[in-house]
DNA sequence: TGCCAGTTTGACCATATGGACAAATACCGA
DNA sequence: TCGGTATTTGTCCATATGGTCAAACTGGCA
């Protein structure tokens, strides 16, 4: 091991998302994060304050994995090219992720007290820049008339779900994204129905 | 009152309903759902036996605000109607009852540990015989060739995004689905583009 | 070797909270 | 009015848990 602090910290970081993602911040105490990343509670509020902190450092981490898909929605190309590509990405990131994404769910679902400030200020950027980006190949007859934000969150919800939703998905089709078949099929469906749905004439 | 402890019941489920969707079972304790309930802890312990039965309880009531919308998903007519009126019924129940969806998409993000096996059973019936209709539809060629599942967990996606994501959305957009003028641009833009996305041709 | 900063640990404590329980009160039919 | 059942309340307790703290340990460096 290069570096035992930092590979500590990350081995509680990891050991966090995992349970919080599961169990929530209320539902998860800091003995289980500690004994699940092999430290000692001790030890663990050596490097984190305290409980509310490392799950903040959680989140921090979390939201530019979150964002990370977004930032490469690129103006350069074929709008439907970027979009089909967008779910694509959003969907390998539901399947390979799904800790981040459910926690970020949670959060999110339960007012954001934490996030809220990121939320308006990175997010927000981030989003206005992308929806320029939509309204222009909507303006250039490249798109059908939809709004730009509407479109990002339809994107969102439709990606998300199969991370966020995964048991009731499971439950009703018995498949998981880790099926490559599943997830092949999967990126058709949605692909197909959104692109269609956004696609000019 | 025509029957005070049957009303005593409703108010502590709705105090309830309000708590753990804002913040989860382990987040919210019983003195609290108690005080905005208007009764004293004991008092609830008398109408139910222990915490989780009453979270059991407001699940239950949640599950059949959650099937409503479904059931009313008729193969009588046409399928771009019948999925229009879909799209806003659940809109509709999102703003109109943002707790229970949110307490839903909390229960299903945690796992679902006390909905699994409803989930399994009710949910699956229900689904199985609306995923039979959306199917005859495409085979009709009434609908573009979409895997009838998939469209059902894309029509819950974005519809309940808007009350799930209710902070998100209003982080970006400023609006709120109880303004009526975004609410209807919010339909206006899911029913556009998703019954472009399956409409026939 | 011996010092010191960084790290790790176990013992301990304050508090919150779920819930048991018995006493008290309200309600209602005879 | 009376007796009994249903309801309501205050008190109390066991436990879980977040967090403190001082002591011990470790590893590098003069």
């Amino acid at each position: 091991m290069a570096a035992p602090v930092a590979d500590k910290r990350t081995a509680v970081l990891h050991a966090a998302l995992g349970l919080f993602s599961r169990y929530g911040l209320h539902g998860t105490s800091v003995d289980q994060v500690a004994a699940r990343a092999g430290v000692s509670k001790s030890n663990l509020l050596y490097y984190f304050v305290n409980k509310e902190e490392l799950y903040v450092c959680v989140l921090r981490d979390l939201l530019q994995v979150w964002l990370a898909p977004l930032r490469e929605f690129s103006a350069e190309q074929d709008p439907q090219r970027v979009i089909g590509d967008y779910i694509r990405r959003k969907l390998a990131a539901s399947r390979d992720n799904p800790d981040a994404s459910r926690l970020f769910c949670l959060e999110i679902v339960q007012g954001a007290p934490l996030l809220r400030d990121e939320l308006g200020r990175e997010l927000r950027d981030l989003v206005e820049q992308k929806s320029a980006v939509i309204q222009s190949w909507v303006d250039a007859g490249r798109l059908a008339p939809v709004d730009p934000q509407h479109l990002l969150f339809m994107l969102w919800a439709t990606t998300q779900h199969y991370a966020d939703f995964a048991v009731q998905v499971e439950a009703l089709t018995g498949q998981t994204l880790a099926n490559p078949a599943f997830f092949e099929q999967t990126v058709a469906n949605v692909q197909a129905v959104v692109l269609r749905g956004v696609g000019p004439r």
